[in-house]
DNA sequence: ACAAATACCGACTGTAATACTTGGTTATAA
DNA sequence: TTATAACCAAGTATTACAGTCGGTATTTGT
């Protein structure tokens, strides 16, 4: 089990998503912006997460990310395993018979360890996080910009 | 709250010293032939580990380390916390009243969920992580060389 | 007094991951 | 047909990781 600042940055962006979704797809430009990602870095984070069926994207205007599945089916772990690949680390390979008991001593436990993370972090899912911060009816969701194409004022994108 | 490969050799470490210990002292260059970790790192991690109190080191021959408080009392989160520094990487700087509400949303998600993590982390002790293993009286504490200075035939160190 | 063992310390290094940039190509809605 | 957005691949600067090297400080046994 890993946990970076990359998977921070994936759950970050998922939740988020998770907030602002159900009224049509969010963009990788609005998530870069509010959560300060670059939008190319989010780009690769999310070819992972896509990868893995966690978010389903939408192309052309308009378009963007909805998760790919119901909030209350998208566990933290899921989120980190597809962007911050496990990295099996024992040396001895994982098997029970290596000829140095003591040296698979400590490998077992701290095993143990790492599933125990694991299972407690499979154990929360996007739903659950987001109604317990109970924050989701204080304004704190994004107003949806009118979807019109004319945001030739915004500043935002290049002058149309 | 990160958890690398950095955290999980302080962890095997601390493991291993809490197996080893109880009769004198454990030397670092034990730990890094049983755990295969260079000794010069090892020295890096326990820098880290001594300055927490987690270990206490008894310098001379015949010396090494031993545990810094009862294993009872020594959490996974302790060890990962003084190796692996905590990277505190909100923006806002973690206060509640940035302008932007939307953007704390998420940092504040992020934090309870860390949180939880860290408290997860912290209800684990070595002792615990240990007895749960099962394996205390298997043969796996490795037997105390005769600790006379006499190990000139043994190889591991220059001829003397 | 001396030599060896061990902790302790700081600086340096190769490798890999992180976080980001650049410059595209598709697909789709207006 | 044009702008929007996802998609894609390659490159880069910075950092963390993991380890090396060469030393100093203490303590023990002879």
């Amino acid at each position: 089990m890993r946990l970076s600042t990359k998977g921070r940055y994936a759950v970050t962006a998922m939740l988020d998503l998770t907030l602002q979704g159900g009224e049509g797809p969010v963009t990788l430009a609005e998530i870069s912006e509010t959560q300060g990602i670059s939008l190319s870095y989010l780009e690769q984070l999310f070819a992972c997460l896509r990868g893995k069926q966690l978010v389903r994207g939408v192309r052309g205007p308009g378009g963007g990310y909805y998760l790919g599945r119901p909030a209350e089916e998208i566990s933290i772990a899921d989120i980190i395993c597809a962007v911050d690949e496990w990295v099996e680390f024992t040396r001895c390979g994982g098997k029970r018979d290596c000829k140095d008991g003591k040296r698979c001593l400590t490998h077992n436990l701290w095993d143990e360890l790492s599933s125990e993370i694991f299972n407690f972090l499979s154990s929360i899912n996007l739903a659950e996080l987001v109604e317990r911060g109970g924050l989701k009816e204080e304004g704190c969701i994004r107003e949806k910009e009118n979807s019109e194409l004319l945001v030739s004022e915004s500043g935002k994108t290049r002058a149309a």
